[in-house]
DNA sequence: CGTACATTTGAGCAGGGTCAATTCTGGTGG
DNA sequence: CCACCAGAATTGACCCTGCTCAAATGTACG
C-alpha cells in the first residue's frame, strides 16, 4: 500500500475538517449537480449579506484550485463559475455550473476538493471560515438553511449520476438543456431562449461526452425541431415536451 | 408545458421540506457516492442511539421505495443496503452500498428519492424524522454534525461523478473495489480480503457498466494477477499499487 | 442431488470516441 | 467599416470500447 493518489484523495473525507463542497441555498439551485446552494444575494433575510466583500473576475479566471488550502467560502453574485476535478492525466469532469446565488468551497475539508473558474465575468462574494462559522453559532436557523442546501445538492448529484452513468448522449443533452431552462425559470423574456455561456467542451465534460459528441447531438436537435441554435451563445426550446420525453426522466 | 416527468422531478428540490437523503456521519462513509453517513452505532456519544427502533430485515427486501411519503429516516446496524434511481425505461443507476453505520431517508422533501432495497440481511434502525429534529433542535453540536455527515457525502458523490463521466472500465472497477477495501479499514482479520456480498449487475448499475462488461474486467485483473476471487462473494486484492494505478485518481 | 439463478465466456455490433479537415464566430487593427 | 486572424464549432471518416444477444458453466439453496 504505497502510491495511493486514489486511496489519499478518499481519505479526506476522514479529516475532521471544515469546509467541503459547494451548496446552494434556493431552489434554483440544481444545474449544479451537487454543487450550488443559491442564499439569494439580495433576500431581504439573508444572512450572508454583510460578510466578507464582493469582487469581479473577469471570464475564463481561476477562482481557487484543487487541493488549495480552503479558507474561505464564496458565493457567486452574478455570472457564471464551473466547478471541476481532473483525473492525473487531464481529463476533466465539470461537477457543476454556478449562478447568481449559488455557494462553492463550503467544506470540512482543509483544502479545496475541486477547481472553480469563471466562465463569463462573474462577481463573487468571498467569505471567509471564521465569519462563516461564527453565522452558524449565532443563528441556529442559519445553520439549518445550510443543512438543507446541502442535501439539495446531494439530490442533484444523484440526478446528475443517473445522467452520467445510464443516459445516452441524446438524453444528456436533452436533460441538460432542459435543467439550464427550468433555472432561470420565472425571469424576464422568451422563456423558451436559454443561455448557453459556456463553450461546447464544458457541456461535453460536464455530461461525460466529447465536444464532438455535443455538437453533433445539438446538430441533431436542430434538424428535428426542437431547438433552434441562435449566435451569442443562445438556444430557443422549440419543443419541451419532446425534449422531456427525449430526456427520460429528471 | 407537460409531459415533464424530468421538470417535476427536479422541481422536488424546491420543495421547503425536510428529509432528502443518505448522509454518514463516520470517516468510513464513502464508498456510498453521495450515500451513506456512518454515526457510530455503538459510540458512546451515538445522540441517535435511543431514538425509534431496530428491526431486521432479510435479504433482498425493499426498505422504502423512491416516491414513498419520507417519514423516517433510517440507520444500518449491519449488512448491507443498496440505494438506486431508476429511469421509466428500467435502467437502473445505484447511488451507493449502505453499510454498518450509515444513514439514509435524510431529506428536506417529502417523499424519498430513491429506492432502499437490502443486498444480504440486515439490521436497520427507524427513526421518525420527528425525533430527529427534536434532537437536532435539542443539539446544535448534532446538527453540525448531520451537516459534516452531508457534505461527506456530497464529496463522494462528486468523485462518483468523475467515475462515471471519464473513467474507463478497468477504472471503474478498480476504483471500486479499492474503495470497497478501504471502507472496512481497521478491522480485523486480512486486509486484503474483501466482501462483495451484491452481484455483478448492482456493481455494473453502479458503475455504469454492464454485468457482462464488470465479469470481464473481473477476469482481466484476475488473469493479472491483481486481485483473487474467492467464492462466496469475497475477493482478495493481490496488489494495491497496481490497482492504485489503474483506478487512476480518487 | 437437482434446479434456478448468477456468472462467465463468446461472437458480433454500434454508440460514441479519435483524428482530421472545414466552416463559423467574434475580436482586432487597418 | 471591413478584412484578417485565432480559436471555437461543425462535419466527416474511421475505429474501439463496451453493449447486445446467446450459450455454456458455476453456485447456492431446497
Amino acid at each position: 500500500m504505497s502510491t495511493h493518489a486514489a486511496i489519499a484523495a478518499h481519505a479526506n473525507r476522514a479529516v475532521p475538517g471544515y469546509l467541503v463542497s459547494a451548496l446552494a441555498m434556493t431552489p434554483n439551485a440544481g444545474l449544479g449537480a451537487g454543487v450550488g446552494a443559491a442564499i439569494q444575494p439580495r433576500n431581504p433575510a439573508d444572512p450572508l449579506a454583510s460578510l466578507g466583500h464582493a469582487k469581479v473576475f473577469e471570464r475564463e479566471t481561476t477562482v481557487f484550485t484543487e487541493g488549495d488550502a480552503a479558507g474561505s467560502v464564496f458565493r457567486v453574485m452574478s455570472g457564471m463559475v464551473r466547478l471541476y476535478k481532473m483525473l492525473p492525466d487531464g481529463r476533466r469532469q465539470i461537477i457543476g455550473f454556478l449562478q447568481a446565488g449559488d455557494m462553492m468551497g463550503l467544506a470540512f475539508a482543509a483544502q479545496y476538493l475541486y477547481t472553480a473558474e469563471t466562465v463569463t465575468a462573474t462577481t463573487i462574494q468571498r467569505i471567509p471560515r471564521l465569519e462563516l462559522d461564527a453565522l452558524m453559532d449565532a443563528q441556529p436557523a442559519f445553520a439549518r438553511k445550510l443543512l438543507s442546501a446541502t442535501t439539495s445538492e446531494l439530490m442533484a448529484a444523484q440526478d446528475q449520476m443517473v445522467l452520467l452513468g445510464r443516459k445516452t448522449a441524446a438524453e444528456k443533452v436533452a436533460t441538460f438543456l432542459l435543467r439550464l431552462s427550468d433555472r432561470k425559470g420565472g425571469g424576464k423574456g422568451d422563456d423558451r431562449t436559454i443561455d448557453l455561456p459556456m463553450g461546447r467542451s464544458d457541456i461535453a465534460d460536464h455530461l461525460g461526452l466529447t465536444t464532438e459528441t455535443v455538437s453533433r447531438t445539438l446538430t441533431k436537435l436542430k434538424s428535428s425541431r426542437l431547438i433552434r441554435i441562435l449566435v451569442g451563445g443562445k438556444l430557443d426550446l422549440l419543443d419541451r415536451d419532446a425534449l422531456a420525453d427525449l430526456a427520460g426522466g429528471f
